[in-house]
Parts: structure tokens; C-alpha cells; sequence
RNA sequence: UGGGGUGUAGCCAAGCGGUAAGGCAAUGGACUUUGACUCCAUCAUUCGCUGGUUCAAAUCCAGCCAUCCCAGCCA
């Protein structure tokens, strides 16, 4: 059997279309001995989604674990709305994700051919014709949830229907004044199979295909032919296309096609305080709201991953969320949990003040230069250690110094003892404030007895903070992001969504000291910079000026302090 | 009100007639040279509601309630 995913799938759980597929290929089942086949159909019409996402890992995953194949198809049955820079930004992400759909890369359109034929034998077969009705007619003949109307045209002869259809496609009626129908039900309470439009007449230059079309087919009739032809088994897609099952399956058994593939709904991925449609998230770029699709604020998988997330996490999110038809809403915090749970292992520690406060070490000579070694990972030994210089003058968080201190604050304060990470321990002696009261320095002198930050009496040092050579640093900008928007739930909130962005969902922090091995920091790349949170180095960084994401906080246990 | 779905903790989610898994969040504690990580503990006498069947019901039956989707020549 051919392996089509690079990615591990660690993921035992079942759900739901796990056993409808087991029962599939069951001895008695409908695909009793086939493999099993499933595809990735987007519409190149815009950027993938975290929500692409969790059905990219259910559409490659299904076949992963019953040893199919899944394909990537670009479903471009509508001209109007789609790009080829969508199917290069689909394809990439895919792949980053670490999906492969190896040579199996298709293109609805290249079946356009085929389909038509298909219409052609529904037209004989006296299931389709062609009505002259205009858009709105069509409407309002489909009628309400009580009662509808029958086209004038539902049954024209069949030649003049072949005629008629063959003249649509050769272009001699204008866009709109005709459509090919199929002649199913007028009186369903399904909508969709109230005579549902097979093709519409639409002169539009189709990104693939160019000008050689314009009749194009509907999504309802396009999809089944294509699932047939591709020979999938189980055509997995969201709950909203439930009501349409029952035209998916009858144009699979009116054509003459071997495989009849089985359509199953899944519910939607949705995640608190952002949105995921297309048309919200488009108008946050074209409002310039956000910087782009590719904003880290943004829950495009571009967006992700720019912001730091791996391709690991969110394979590991899309699991643990599982598959079912209940229509949820994920907490946010669950996405950083999964993110925090890899980075943990994978990241280099680093140390960066945000916001910086001078500490002077009044007892250390100021010539006097030391090179301590600190461990990369503490968790992981293996990621071995790199140098940082330690002076007399040093950065440290503003918030790592108090002058009054809190109930339960053991970082540095009057008489206070702290521990400088890996270095020494340090008593603070005292601060200068400038004209307005604002703390400028912070004095300390250290213990020279515990080089390495062991107190040589034994004595317990309750805290550690991270610091910075004032000597030897880097100066940068770091962007720190929240939520998007204030309130939980903005996808129901129609034009008003945007007023309900988060004013502080980006700050800029400027001034910022790095220890000086950030120096060769890459794009991408993790770190967690100790006590704050995990970071990557974003892509407008240079050599001048760097520029990190902060990727998610760190846990912060005490809550005598609001976290920043 | 026609048709199709869905209701198990704050959020996901197992469960498929034998007495409510797991994860996130939260809380308490242990450990700690990251208030991180790790570890340990607590967190649904009850499964939308009401009846019924059964020795036994979240699971089966009936009725009700709530909620989502559908009337594009979008996907």
C-alpha cells in the first residue's frame, strides 16, 4: 500500500466516521475489499483555515489509519471567486502541515469534459433539462416550506434539451437566461431537490481552464462526479451539507460510474474569540485591521505560523478536539495548550527583558567581564549549553523588582535576596527614582560565594529571575498578541464584528535587550524566553533590528501580579 | 409552521442495557536555579425534560423542550 502522509498519526481514537468506514470495508459492507479513499477538496478561493486544518487531519488521517490514500483536489467549479495564487498558498500549507498527497493532485475543472457528457446521458435518460426561467423565477417557482411550482420548461423533448444544452455550451445564449436542470422533485421538503440547477451559463475566465468554458457545473452536481471519478470511498465534509446527501447520492446513482462513494458529515471546527469564515476574515485584511492573511493574529494557518505555531501542534489539536456532529466551540486555550505541550521540548530557552530596568551589581568590579554556561533545555540535556557573559551592570524586568512588595512576591525588593539565573545571588540594596517617581535602577550587591547561584551556607533562594548583560545585548522589538476580539463567540455577530476587535490584540514593545546568542536567531525558529513565554523571530526581522512574535504566554502560577 | 441534524461538567469528548473514560480550564498540594515543566489530589449521585419498558436505562420506546442548518444560476 502506497504511504501518503509523511506526518506521524499518533492518534488511536475512533469517532464516529472511524466506525462507519470500519463497517464499510467490513466483510458485507459497500466497500468490502477496497481501499479505502478519501480527498481534500478545497475551493482555491482563499487561505486555509485552522478549520482547513482539522479537516485536512481528518481526511488525511481516515486514510492514514485504514492504510488509504487521500487526495488533494482543487474544487474550482466557480470561476468568479477563484485564484491560482490560492492553489500555490493551499498546497503550501498543506505541506507545511506535513500532509502529502503525493502524486495525487487534481483539478475539478479537468473533469469538465466528462461532466458535461454525464449531463448529455442525464438529458436521454429524461433526468435534466434545460429551463429558460430567469434566476429570480426560479425562486420564486421553488416556492416556500409549504409549496412550489413546476417549471414550463421540465418537459421539453429531449432533443430539443440536447439541442438547447449543447448551444449553452457553444455560447449562444447570454449568462443567466438559461440553466440545465435535473428533474427530480418539485414537491420535497429538501430544497435541494426541488429540480436543483446542474449548470449555469457564466462567461468567466476560469484560472485552469481559461476561456474554453461558459456553462460551468454546480457545486451539488460537480462534486459526486468528481468523488466517482477519483474513486473515493468516503467523501468526508461538513454538517452543512447534510440536506444535500440526498442529491450527492442521486447523481452518483444516475451516472454510469463504477464507484459510488459514501458522503459523511462532520461538525465545523469553531474557537473562541475569532472568527473562521472567509468572508469575516477577508474583511479583517481588506479593513486593514490586520496586517494580512498572514497576520500572527490571524487563525490562518499562515497566521499560525508565522505566530510561532508548529505544524505539530496543530496535528496534535485536531486530534485531541475529536469528530462528532455537535456543533462546538473549542476554547482558545486548548490551541495554546497543544502549542506550549510541543514547544516545551522543542525550544531552546533564551534570555530577553522586555522591559528592561537597569540592575547594578554596586560590589562587582567594573572592568570585570565572567562567562557563565547555561543549559539550552533544562528538560532535555541533549540540547547542550551555550555562553553569556554576566558585568556589573545588567537588565532586568520591571516587574521583577518591587519596592513595596506584594503579599507572596519573591522576586527582588529592599533587603530582598534573588538568585540572577545560573550566576549569583544577589541582595538588593536599594533603588533611584527619577523626578516623576518612576524607579530608574535598582541596587544590589552580590554574594560571592555562590557563583553558579548555590548559596555556599546552604541557605534556600526562593526566587530566580532572568537578567541580561547590559555589556554584551541585543536591542529589538517584540510583539506581543492577544485575543482578536473582546468578546467570545464574534462569528455570530454580523457587520458589527469589527467593532468588537480588541484594541490591545497587538502591542509593540520597543527596547527590548536579548542575550547576545539571539544574535543568530532564525525565522521560525522557537524559543522560549525564560519566564515569559515561547517566541519566534518574525519575518520583517533584520541583522539591525531584531524582531521576535511572542508564539503564547507562559503558565503563570502567581496571582498576586497581573501577567504582561 | 416543510425537510434535515444535535443535546453527557465552564469548554471539547468517550460511552452502543450492567451502575458516568480522558483532555483543556479551574482549585489545592509536592517538587523546582523558569511562580515554567513534572507529579499528586479535587472537580457530573447524573447524561435537555417527562413518562414508559426492564432486576437494571445516558444507552431501548413515546411525548415534549431547546438549539443549529436549508428556499444561490456559491462552495
Amino acid at each position: 500500500m502506497e504511504e501518503n502522509i509523511i506526518c506521524d498519526d499518533s492518534s488511536e481514537s475512533s469517532n464516529f466516521i472511524y466506525d462507519y468506514i470500519k463497517d464499510d470495508i467490513s466483510e458485507g459492507g459497500r466497500f468490502y475489499g477496497k481501499t479505502v479513499h478519501t480527498r481534500f477538496p478545497p475551493e482555491p478561493n482563499g487561505y486555509l483555515h485552522i478549520g482547513h486544518a482539522k479537516a485536512i487531519c481528518i481526511d488525511f488521517g481516515m486514510a492514514k489509519k485504514f492504510n488509504g490514500l487521500c487526495n488533494l483536489r482543487m474544487d474550482d467549479t466557480n470561476p468568479t471567486k477563484e485564484d491560482t495564487v490560492y492553489v500555490e498558498s493551499i498546497k503550501e500549507d498543506i505541506k507545511w502541515l506535513g500532509f502529502d498527497w503525493k502524486n495525487r493532485f487534481y483539478y475539478a475543472s479537468d473533469y469538465f469534459e466528462k461532466m458535461y457528457e454525464f449531463a448529455v446521458c442525464l438529458i436521454k435518460k429524461g433526468l435534466a433539462y434545460v429551463c429558460s426561467l430567469s434566476a429570480q423565477e426560479v425562486r420564486y417557482n421553488r416556492g416556500d416550506l409549504k409549496k412550489s411550482a413546476v417549471s414550463p420548461y421540465r418537459d421539453r423533448p429531449i432533443e430539443e434539451n440536447l439541442d438547447l444544452f449543447r448551444r449553452m455550451r457553444d455560447g449562444e445564449f447570454q449568462d443567466g437566461s438559461m440553466t440545465l436542470r435535473a428533474k427530480i422533485d418539485l414537491s420535497s421538503g429538501n430544497f435541494n431537490m426541488r429540480d436543483p440547477v446542474l449548470y449555469r451559463i457564466n462567461r468567466a475566465y476560469h484560472h485552469k481552464a481559461g476561456n474554453k468554458w461558459c456553462i460551468y457545473p454546480m457545486y451539488d452536481y460537480a462534486h459526486p462526479i468528481e468523488d466517482a471519478l477519483e474513486g473515493i470511498t468516503h467523501s468526508l465534509c461538513s454538517l452543512e451539507f447534510e440536506d444535500h446527501r440526498p442529491l450527492y447520492d442521486w447523481v452518483v446513482n444516475k451516472i454510469d460510474c463504477e464507484c459510488k462513494p459514501r458522503q459523511i458529515e462532520f461538525a465545523r471546527l469553531g474557537i473562541n474569540y475569532t472568527v473562521m469564515s472567509k468572508r469575516k476574515l477577508r474583511k479583517l485584511v481588506e479593513n486593514g485591521i490586520v496586517s494580512g492573511w498572514d497576520d500572527p493574529r490571524m487563525p490562518t494557518i499562515s497566521g499560525l505560523r508565522r505566530r510561532g505555531y508548529t505544524p505539530q501542534s496543530i496535528r496534535n489539536f485536531c486530534d485531541r478536539i475529536g469528530v462528532s456532529k455537535v456543533i462546538s466551540t473549542v476554547d482558545y486555550s486548548f490551541l495554546e495548550h497543544c502549542l506550549r505541550e510541543d514547544l516545551n521540548i522543542k525550544a531552546n530557552r533564551a534570555m530577553a527583558v522586555l522591559k528592561p530596568l537597569k540592575l547594578i551589581i554596586t560590589n562587582y568590579p567594573e572592568d570585570k567581564v565572567e562567562e557563565f554556561e547555561i543549559e539550552n533545555n533544562p528538560n532535555d540535556e541533549t540540547k547542550g549549553k551555550r555562553k553569556i557573559t554576566f558585568s556589573r551592570e545588567l537588565y532586568i524586568e520591571k516587574t521583577d523588582f518591587m519596592e513595596s512588595p506584594v503579599k507572596g512576591y519573591f522576586r527582588l525588593f529592599p533587603g530582598g535576596e534573588v538568585r540572577l539565573k545560573s550566576t549569583y545571588i544577589v541582595k538588593c540594596t536599594g533603588c533611584k527614582k527619577d523626578e516623576s517617581g518612576e524607579i530608574i535602577e535598582v541596587y544590589a550587591e552580590y554574594d560571592k560565594d555562590s557563583r553558579g547561584g548555590i548559596a555556599s551556607d546552604g541557605r534556600k533562594i526562593r526566587g530566580t529571575i532572568h537578567w541580561v548583560d547590559s555589556k554584551n545585548c541585543l536591542d529589538g522589538e517584540v510583539r506581543l498578541y492577544e485575543n482578536l476580539f473582546l468578546s467570545p463567540n464574534p462569528e455570530v455577530e454580523e457587520e458589527d464584528f469589527i467593532n468588537n476587535i480588541n484594541p490591545n490584540s497587538l502591542e509593540i514593545l520597543k527596547g527590548c535587550k536579548f542575550e547576545s546568542t539571539l544574535r543568530d536567531a532564525k525565522v521560525l525558529e522557537p524559543y522560549q524566553f525564560m519566564r515569559t513565554g515561547y517566541f519566534c523571530l518574525d519575518k520583517d526581522s533584520t541583522k539591525e533590528k531584531l524582531i521576535f512574535n511572542r508564539s503564547v504566554l507562559l503558565k503563570d502560577g502567581f496571582k498576586g501580579l497581573h501577567k504582561k
